[in-house]
DNA sequence: TTAAACATTCATTAAAAGTGAATCTATTAT
DNA sequence: ATAATAGATTCACTTTTAATGAATGTTTAA
């Protein structure tokens, strides 16, 4: 039940891309990747993934960067996990082909957990990236970024108790 | 984006053990393990989890097996999955202690994945292991495992396109 | 024409889920 | 009693895939 940091930092990205745009200012990959302490090529991909998609325009060469596709109350949030997320098989009866289960077609955890997913992201689709700043406090961070993200820490309980 | 096998497989016996109840039979782990194939002993330490939480009740030596812990009415698909499922952590701001994310506490993304995986819990806890079911079919699969289940095939797209 | 910035390819690492073998313990039918 | 059954525990291994960076190429504006 997670979501993948690459989706983490593509939220992270368009965020950081609305402050700028606020501000009339274009963002480069270089900035941003140094701002979370991760490499600029990993980041890049990221970034061509929204960008391939319309939520980013890029311009390369000198004065080049980065600027959201759209404004930001447009871009919704439900669209963008989506989007970045790929793997939406929360149990093994969600893959396609002929059942795997030994219980199947007899029992409704198919359709259940799917309107469970459904409910999430009904969620996310009432929020849209403007939605997601407080315009003031992401404007200090963007300005002020005093240091580097601290190296990041993966915490992830064990299954097992 | 997924559940665990661990979850799939937890919901798997609890099914089974509900069919079983209602037959006035008792279950045993081996029969279950054969009828997914898997091993008795992985098989085990989901059940004992399980069991450790009340889901289900155990009895050791001969005739004895699994019962369910209560009516199958009464067991909340949303707690089992809060229970089996361990990792919630959507974003890396979701971790404890000091905030990771440069941009943070500027945006609202915490609060609202929260709540998007709060929806997606309150939609599994409107179900119980009895709704689960389609009674009549699933005693069928119960009753006539003609064949083990075929080997798995995980297929995880990735996540680049 | 050079520096800046996006774009692409390839390979590696790390973490965790998934899993089984082997063994121990309890219980009951005979 | 004791053999068979079935849960309980420990240990270690495998597989998957997310996460990531190095190296290199391409475009564009100053």
């Amino acid at each position: 039940m997670r979501l993948t940091y690459w989706t983490d930092y593509s939220l992270r990205v368009l965020m950081f891309c609305a402050e700028c745009e606020s501000r009339h200012n274009v963002a480069t990959i270089q900035e941003i990747a140094d701002l979370h302490g991760i490499s600029k090529s990993h980041l890049t991909k990221i970034v061509m993934t929204l960008a391939g998609h319309g939520y980013l325009q890029t311009s390369r060469g000198r004065g080049g960067g980065l600027r959201l596709g759209r404004p930001a109350a447009q871009i919704v949030l439900g669209a963008v996990v989506r989007l970045t997320e790929t793997d939406f098989q929360l149990v093994e009866c969600f893959q396609d082909g002929p059942s795997l289960c030994a219980l199947m077609p007899a029992c409704h955890l198919k359709k259940v957990l799917a309107d469970a997913l459904e409910a999430f992201f009904v969620q996310l689709d009432g929020v849209t990236l403007a939605d997601l700043m407080n315009t003031t406090q992401v404007q200090r961070a963007v300005l002020q970024p005093i240091e580097f993200a601290p190296s990041r820490v993966r915490t992830r309980p064990r299954p097992t108790p």
